[in-house]
DNA sequence: AGTCTGATGTTCGATTATCGCGCAGATGCG
DNA sequence: CGCATCTGCGCGATAATCGAACATCAGACT
């Protein structure tokens, strides 16, 4: 995992990157929801670094106000999302896409997502509500879902080319199931998955194919314990609206 | 600003950091609203690196994903907002805070933001809405906001001690309107801000005092052309019961 | 079209920042 | 108390990094 050799062409080659960076980088990532609190050692276990090294490389995020020390052990600070904010306010999501999200949640009357993604993920980036709808699995920015299991995810192949959505789904291992799901998504424009993410939730989504190359989707899921899902045909007409501001 | 030198006390040592790890998170922050998208001199000219230890670091946020190249200028990918997940998700934001965020929204009338304090700045890390009201400024995760003439930032820093509280006025230049602005709201629990942070805009916020030891700020803001705001007091009940999960 | 200039991309020998072993101290357990 | 294990940290050796200099590119001008 932690490497500067090329894994696919085109490679970039290990004398053009930065080793320590690589490494720093690779220590922030060992924050996440399971072990947001950790020690050095127990840093250096995850990290598969060494203990000097990641010591430094955590002093370094400390110094930068990233990370701070609770006794001996270290967490993530609240300037992280500011990184997180130079991706969203670069791409206008809380002047330009927020407003029409939140419209759209209220019009449909479900909470609402969208993802990008993240080599073989989905990933959250933008959410609105319309209701105080528990969110179930507790899902932020920056959450990962399945791109073959997750109507998101299956909304994001659907909007990739047939050849690409094929390798993707290669890579993911996945079965004939996802692929002719993606197919049928692209047929339809809408993108369904029931009870694979979460037991007894049904998700929809569309593909957000933005006027100015991005990719993404917007969906929103039902629990079966909350009624029968609205109509998708709403994610068409939200999908259209966010493409022209992506 | 590119530096490893200690700016207070109790400062952390030049050889316990790591130079190339530091100089690669100055690239990354160089990332923002303003300039989505650089150029390897023109990510040297703001970050004040040199042009090939840039491409190196840059090289590497591709190499990992986090950075993406678009022609000869680079942006970046949705990946970074994982970095923010992990903060976001180690904290309980999904699960825990936001469907409280979202019902007080709800039960108040108006959008509500969640902020925490980073250096002299409020940070926002959560927000919920609770009409299709577009936000006044396109705040997103991430989005900064001054702590001495925003009701939020006057509400995080009635969360301290005043001496704390004196030493941050001190630090950010604010004058005593500031400093009597955190005193009052240390006294009746709601920190309020108009026109400062955007002309007409009156804004209303309140401590929260976290149980595990955060702190952090819940507030809204309403434009003169919206009406009258709704009275703060309901911002009292969301801080409560947001504390407990904080 | 050709030339010039400034900007940008890239290389590689020199230098230094980084590595990680080994030691000292702390902690937990029998 | 003794022992085993874990953690923090120093410093000589070395590999990673630096950045000057060169190559290439892009745009302006004639």
């Amino acid at each position: 995992m932690l490497s500067r050799a090329s894994d696919g062409p085109p490679g970039i080659a290990p004398g053009d990157m930065s080793l320590s960076f690589l490494k720093g980088l690779t220590v922030l990532k060992c924050f996440d929801a399971e072990t947001p609190q950790m020690s050095i050692p127990e840093i250096a276990r995850k990290s598969g670094l060494d203990r000097a090294v990641v010591r430094r490389l955590v002093l370094t995020l400390v110094h930068l106000g990233y990370v701070r020390a609770e006794g001996s052990r270290y967490a993530l600070t609240p300037r992280i999302l500011v990184l997180a904010g130079g991706f969203l306010q670069g791409r206008r999501m809380g002047l330009a896409v927020q407003p029409v999200l939140d419209a759209f949640a209220v019009q449909i009357g479900r909470p609402l997502v969208l993802a990008m993604r993240d080599g073989t993920d989905a990933v959250l980036v933008a959410q609105a509500q319309s209701l105080a709808v528990p969110p179930r699995l507790g899902f932020t920015l920056g959450s990962r879902l399945p791109l073959a299991e997750s109507a998101l995810g299956r909304a994001l192949l659907a909007g990739e080319t047939p050849e690409a959505a094929r390798a993707l789904c290669a890579a993911l291992g996945t079965g004939d199931e996802g692929l002719r799901a993606v197919d049928a998504a692209r047929a339809s424009g809408i993108a369904t998955a029931t009870g694979l993410v979460e037991a007894g939730v049904f998700g929809a989504a569309a593909t957000v194919a933005g006027a100015s190359g991005d990719l993404a989707a917007v969906g929103f899921s039902v629990h079966a314990s909350e009624g029968a899902p609205p109509d998708p045909a709403g994610l068409l007409t939200a999908a259209r609206a966010l493409a022209a501001l992506l």
